[in-house]
DNA sequence: AATAAATATACAAAAAATCATATATTCACT
DNA sequence: AGTGAATATATGATTTTTTGTATATTTATT
Protein backbone atom coordinates (compact mmCIF):
# COMPACT_ATOMS: atom_id res chain seq x y z
CA UNK A 1 0.00 0.00 0.00
CA UNK A 2 2.10 3.11 -1.24
CA UNK A 3 0.56 5.84 0.21
CA UNK A 4 -3.30 4.94 0.72
CA UNK A 5 -5.40 7.38 -1.57
CA UNK A 6 -8.76 8.07 -0.98
CA UNK A 7 -9.54 8.11 -5.13
CA UNK A 8 -7.71 4.34 -5.17
CA UNK A 9 -9.85 3.41 -2.49
CA UNK A 10 -13.40 5.07 -4.04
CA UNK A 11 -12.24 3.26 -7.44
CA UNK A 12 -12.03 -0.39 -4.85
CA UNK A 13 -15.65 0.10 -3.92
CA UNK A 14 -17.24 0.58 -7.22
CA UNK A 15 -17.87 -2.66 -8.69
CA UNK A 16 -20.81 -4.72 -7.28
CA UNK A 17 -18.66 -7.90 -6.84
CA UNK A 18 -15.98 -5.80 -5.43
CA UNK A 19 -18.88 -3.68 -2.87
CA UNK A 20 -20.37 -6.80 -1.84
CA UNK A 21 -17.07 -8.95 -1.56
CA UNK A 22 -15.57 -6.26 1.18
CA UNK A 23 -19.18 -6.09 2.99
CA UNK A 24 -19.16 -10.08 3.39
CA UNK A 25 -16.05 -10.16 4.36
CA UNK A 26 -16.21 -7.20 6.61
CA UNK A 27 -19.44 -8.66 8.34
CA UNK A 28 -17.63 -12.13 8.75
CA UNK A 29 -14.28 -11.62 9.67
CA UNK A 30 -12.65 -13.35 7.08
CA UNK A 31 -13.81 -15.29 3.91
CA UNK A 32 -12.29 -17.41 1.21
CA UNK A 33 -12.48 -17.53 -2.15
CA UNK A 34 -15.13 -19.93 -2.74
CA UNK A 35 -16.97 -18.68 0.07
CA UNK A 36 -17.42 -15.78 -2.11
CA UNK A 37 -17.92 -17.78 -4.92
CA UNK A 38 -20.93 -19.31 -3.55
CA UNK A 39 -22.32 -16.41 -1.81
CA UNK A 40 -22.16 -14.05 -4.66
CA UNK A 41 -22.99 -16.41 -7.62
CA UNK A 42 -20.23 -15.76 -9.55
CA UNK A 43 -17.51 -17.60 -11.30
CA UNK A 44 -14.29 -18.93 -9.26
CA UNK A 45 -12.05 -16.54 -11.64
CA UNK A 46 -13.84 -13.40 -11.47
CA UNK A 47 -13.83 -13.68 -7.27
CA UNK A 48 -10.35 -14.29 -7.70
CA UNK A 49 -9.33 -11.40 -9.81
CA UNK A 50 -11.02 -8.66 -7.75
CA UNK A 51 -10.14 -10.12 -4.15
CA UNK A 52 -6.44 -9.79 -6.02
CA UNK A 53 -7.17 -6.33 -7.08
CA UNK A 54 -8.53 -5.50 -3.56
CA UNK A 55 -5.37 -6.90 -1.89
CA UNK A 56 -3.21 -5.02 -4.37
CA UNK A 57 -4.71 -2.11 -3.36
CA UNK A 58 -4.28 -2.50 0.39
CA UNK A 59 -8.36 -3.06 1.43
CA UNK A 60 -7.64 -6.93 1.73
CA UNK A 61 -5.52 -9.11 3.41
CA UNK A 62 -4.94 -12.89 2.46
CA UNK A 63 -3.58 -15.57 4.42
CA UNK A 64 -3.36 -19.61 3.33
CA UNK A 65 -4.06 -22.56 5.48
CA UNK A 66 -4.52 -25.84 3.13
CA UNK A 67 -5.75 -25.32 0.42
CA UNK A 68 -7.60 -22.37 1.17
CA UNK A 69 -6.71 -18.35 0.99
CA UNK A 70 -9.11 -16.37 3.60
CA UNK A 71 -9.12 -12.80 2.77
CA UNK A 72 -9.77 -10.15 5.79
CA UNK A 73 -9.95 -6.76 6.08
CA UNK A 74 -6.48 -5.16 5.80
CA UNK A 75 -5.40 -4.28 9.90
CA UNK A 76 -3.18 -1.48 8.44
CA UNK A 77 -5.92 0.15 6.56
CA UNK A 78 -6.50 3.59 7.67
CA UNK A 79 -9.12 4.73 10.31
CA UNK A 80 -11.00 6.76 8.25
CA UNK A 81 -11.28 3.82 5.69
CA UNK A 82 -12.41 1.86 8.50
CA UNK A 83 -15.08 3.53 9.20
CA UNK A 84 -16.22 4.00 5.88
CA UNK A 85 -16.66 0.02 5.47
CA UNK A 86 -18.51 -0.32 9.12
CA UNK A 87 -20.93 2.57 8.15
CA UNK A 88 -21.72 1.02 4.47
CA UNK A 89 -21.94 -1.93 6.57
CA UNK A 90 -24.53 -1.52 8.98
CA UNK A 91 -26.63 1.01 7.24
CA UNK A 92 -26.77 -1.01 4.24
CA UNK A 93 -28.21 -4.39 4.64
CA UNK A 94 -30.42 -4.81 1.87
CA UNK A 95 -27.71 -4.53 -0.10
CA UNK A 96 -26.24 -8.16 0.55
CA UNK A 97 -28.11 -9.96 2.28
CA UNK A 98 -29.44 -12.49 -0.20
CA UNK A 99 -25.41 -13.16 -0.07
CA UNK A 100 -25.37 -13.45 2.99
CA UNK A 101 -28.21 -16.11 3.14
CA UNK A 102 -26.29 -17.66 0.40
CA UNK A 103 -23.53 -18.27 2.28
CA UNK A 104 -25.13 -19.51 5.13
CA UNK A 105 -26.72 -22.43 3.59
CA UNK A 106 -23.83 -23.21 1.73
CA UNK A 107 -22.21 -26.54 2.39
CA UNK A 108 -18.97 -27.94 2.88
CA UNK A 109 -17.67 -24.78 4.19
CA UNK A 110 -13.91 -25.11 4.97
CA UNK A 111 -13.29 -25.34 8.52
CA UNK A 112 -11.20 -23.22 10.24
CA UNK A 113 -8.51 -23.79 12.60
CA UNK A 114 -10.07 -21.76 15.63
CA UNK A 115 -7.87 -23.59 18.26
CA UNK A 116 -4.69 -21.72 18.25
CA UNK A 117 -1.04 -21.54 16.82
CA UNK A 118 -2.33 -19.20 13.38
CA UNK B 1 -33.16 9.85 -5.89
CA UNK B 2 -34.76 6.67 -6.37
CA UNK B 3 -33.63 4.81 -3.43
CA UNK B 4 -30.09 5.59 -2.94
CA UNK B 5 -27.67 2.76 -3.30
CA UNK B 6 -24.12 2.52 -1.96
CA UNK B 7 -23.12 1.03 -5.51
CA UNK B 8 -24.35 4.06 -6.82
CA UNK B 9 -22.92 6.43 -4.15
CA UNK B 10 -19.12 4.84 -4.35
CA UNK B 11 -19.06 4.94 -8.40
CA UNK B 12 -19.62 8.52 -8.40
CA UNK B 13 -16.91 8.98 -5.78
CA UNK B 14 -14.91 6.89 -7.76
CA UNK B 15 -13.72 9.93 -10.26
CA UNK B 16 -10.91 12.21 -10.02
CA UNK B 17 -12.86 15.48 -10.72
CA UNK B 18 -16.12 14.07 -9.02
CA UNK B 19 -14.77 12.93 -5.47
CA UNK B 20 -12.29 16.56 -5.56
CA UNK B 21 -15.54 18.45 -6.36
CA UNK B 22 -17.55 16.69 -3.56
CA UNK B 23 -14.84 17.37 -1.16
CA UNK B 24 -14.48 20.75 -2.41
CA UNK B 25 -18.43 21.65 -2.10
CA UNK B 26 -18.43 19.85 1.43
CA UNK B 27 -15.77 21.98 2.40
CA UNK B 28 -16.66 25.25 0.92
CA UNK B 29 -20.84 24.42 1.60
CA UNK B 30 -21.52 25.66 -1.97
CA UNK B 31 -19.70 26.29 -5.04
CA UNK B 32 -20.62 27.76 -8.52
CA UNK B 33 -19.52 25.43 -11.66
CA UNK B 34 -16.58 28.65 -12.93
CA UNK B 35 -15.06 28.36 -9.20
CA UNK B 36 -14.51 24.40 -9.63
CA UNK B 37 -13.43 25.13 -13.14
CA UNK B 38 -11.02 27.44 -11.73
CA UNK B 39 -10.04 25.31 -8.84
CA UNK B 40 -9.84 21.87 -10.76
CA UNK B 41 -7.93 23.59 -13.34
CA UNK B 42 -10.48 21.57 -15.97
CA UNK B 43 -12.47 22.42 -18.92
CA UNK B 44 -16.17 24.09 -18.46
CA UNK B 45 -18.10 20.68 -20.44
CA UNK B 46 -16.41 18.33 -18.19
CA UNK B 47 -16.57 20.08 -14.12
CA UNK B 48 -20.40 20.56 -15.72
CA UNK B 49 -21.11 17.13 -16.93
CA UNK B 50 -19.85 15.49 -13.95
CA UNK B 51 -21.46 17.80 -11.75
CA UNK B 52 -24.37 16.75 -13.50
CA UNK B 53 -24.10 13.21 -12.83
CA UNK B 54 -23.54 13.73 -8.97
CA UNK B 55 -26.85 15.51 -9.33
CA UNK B 56 -28.63 13.03 -10.98
CA UNK B 57 -27.77 10.37 -8.59
CA UNK B 58 -28.78 12.66 -5.78
CA UNK B 59 -25.35 13.47 -3.87
CA UNK B 60 -25.63 17.09 -5.49
CA UNK B 61 -28.39 19.49 -5.13
CA UNK B 62 -28.50 22.58 -7.38
CA UNK B 63 -29.85 26.35 -7.55
CA UNK B 64 -29.80 29.28 -9.85
CA UNK B 65 -29.00 32.61 -9.04
CA UNK B 66 -28.20 34.87 -11.98
CA UNK B 67 -26.22 33.68 -14.22
CA UNK B 68 -24.61 30.84 -12.02
CA UNK B 69 -25.26 27.75 -10.91
CA UNK B 70 -24.65 26.98 -7.45
CA UNK B 71 -24.01 23.32 -6.08
CA UNK B 72 -24.49 21.47 -2.69
CA UNK B 73 -24.19 18.55 -0.55
CA UNK B 74 -27.55 17.11 -0.87
CA UNK B 75 -29.07 17.97 2.48
CA UNK B 76 -31.63 14.63 1.94
CA UNK B 77 -28.55 12.38 1.53
CA UNK B 78 -28.50 9.59 3.93
CA UNK B 79 -26.73 9.86 7.52
CA UNK B 80 -23.92 7.26 6.37
CA UNK B 81 -23.28 8.80 3.13
CA UNK B 82 -22.99 12.41 4.73
CA UNK B 83 -20.59 10.68 7.39
CA UNK B 84 -18.31 9.13 4.86
CA UNK B 85 -17.85 12.40 3.47
CA UNK B 86 -17.19 13.90 6.11
CA UNK B 87 -14.60 11.45 7.36
CA UNK B 88 -12.77 11.84 3.96
CA UNK B 89 -12.57 15.12 3.92
CA UNK B 90 -10.96 15.43 7.04
CA UNK B 91 -8.79 12.82 6.58
CA UNK B 92 -6.91 13.69 3.67
CA UNK B 93 -6.38 17.23 3.53
CA UNK B 94 -3.68 16.99 0.92
CA UNK B 95 -5.98 15.34 -1.91
CA UNK B 96 -7.31 18.19 -2.13
CA UNK B 97 -5.00 21.19 -0.74
CA UNK B 98 -3.82 22.68 -4.03
CA UNK B 99 -7.51 22.97 -5.63
CA UNK B 100 -8.34 25.20 -2.46
CA UNK B 101 -5.67 27.12 -2.96
CA UNK B 102 -6.46 27.88 -6.34
CA UNK B 103 -10.07 28.82 -5.68
CA UNK B 104 -8.88 31.14 -2.68
CA UNK B 105 -6.42 32.67 -4.96
CA UNK B 106 -9.60 33.00 -7.76
CA UNK B 107 -10.29 36.43 -9.03
CA UNK B 108 -14.06 37.89 -9.97
CA UNK B 109 -15.99 34.88 -7.52
CA UNK B 110 -19.42 35.71 -8.31
CA UNK B 111 -20.88 37.18 -5.04
CA UNK B 112 -23.73 35.42 -3.26
CA UNK B 113 -26.74 37.29 -1.88
CA UNK B 114 -26.01 36.50 1.72
CA UNK B 115 -28.86 39.16 3.26
CA UNK B 116 -32.24 37.18 2.72
CA UNK B 117 -34.84 36.29 0.49
CA UNK B 118 -33.03 33.39 -1.12
C1' DA C 1 -31.68 43.46 -30.90
C1' DA C 2 -26.89 42.25 -30.38
C1' DT C 3 -23.23 40.66 -27.49
C1' DA C 4 -21.05 38.29 -23.80
C1' DA C 5 -20.74 35.27 -19.82
C1' DA C 6 -22.09 31.07 -17.47
C1' DT C 7 -23.79 26.71 -18.00
C1' DA C 8 -25.61 22.49 -20.27
C1' DT C 9 -25.86 18.99 -23.71
C1' DA C 10 -24.91 16.07 -27.97
C1' DC C 11 -21.92 13.08 -30.34
C1' DA C 12 -18.19 10.50 -31.83
C1' DA C 13 -13.56 8.99 -30.35
C1' DA C 14 -10.50 7.27 -26.95
C1' DA C 15 -9.44 5.10 -22.79
C1' DA C 16 -10.36 2.17 -19.02
C1' DA C 17 -12.56 -1.53 -16.80
C1' DT C 18 -14.68 -5.87 -16.95
C1' DC C 19 -15.51 -10.30 -18.64
C1' DA C 20 -15.43 -15.32 -20.26
C1' DT C 21 -12.54 -18.78 -21.27
C1' DA C 22 -8.55 -21.40 -21.08
C1' DT C 23 -4.71 -22.71 -18.50
C1' DA C 24 -1.35 -22.75 -14.67
C1' DT C 25 -0.22 -23.56 -9.85
C1' DT C 26 -0.46 -25.46 -5.36
C1' DC C 27 -1.79 -28.64 -1.96
C1' DA C 28 -4.03 -32.88 -0.12
C1' DC C 29 -5.00 -37.47 -0.74
C1' DT C 30 -4.52 -41.98 -2.68
C1' DA D 1 3.20 -40.60 -9.47
C1' DG D 2 -1.64 -39.48 -10.33
C1' DT D 3 -6.02 -37.23 -9.34
C1' DG D 4 -8.97 -33.68 -7.70
C1' DA D 5 -10.04 -29.38 -5.28
C1' DA D 6 -9.01 -24.51 -4.54
C1' DT D 7 -7.00 -20.64 -6.31
C1' DA D 8 -4.48 -17.59 -9.58
C1' DT D 9 -3.30 -15.64 -13.95
C1' DA D 10 -3.12 -14.71 -19.10
C1' DT D 11 -5.46 -13.22 -23.18
C1' DG D 12 -8.44 -11.24 -26.29
C1' DA D 13 -13.23 -9.55 -26.66
C1' DT D 14 -16.73 -6.72 -24.90
C1' DT D 15 -18.71 -3.21 -22.26
C1' DT D 16 -18.56 0.96 -19.73
C1' DT D 17 -16.71 5.30 -18.77
C1' DT D 18 -14.49 9.37 -19.91
C1' DT D 19 -13.15 12.81 -23.01
C1' DG D 20 -12.75 16.79 -26.53
C1' DT D 21 -15.15 19.48 -29.48
C1' DA D 22 -18.96 21.76 -31.14
C1' DT D 23 -23.23 23.76 -30.19
C1' DA D 24 -27.38 25.09 -27.52
C1' DT D 25 -29.53 27.66 -23.75
C1' DT D 26 -30.15 31.16 -20.44
C1' DT D 27 -29.40 35.54 -18.32
C1' DA D 28 -27.38 40.13 -18.01
C1' DT D 29 -25.67 44.11 -20.37
C1' DT D 30 -25.17 47.41 -23.85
Amino acid sequence: MEQFNPLQFYKCLADDTRLKAMLLISHQEELCVCELVAALELSQPKVSRHLAQLRQCGLLSDRKQNQWVYYSINKALPKWAKNVLTQTLTANPSFYENDLTRLNVMGNRPERITSCCN
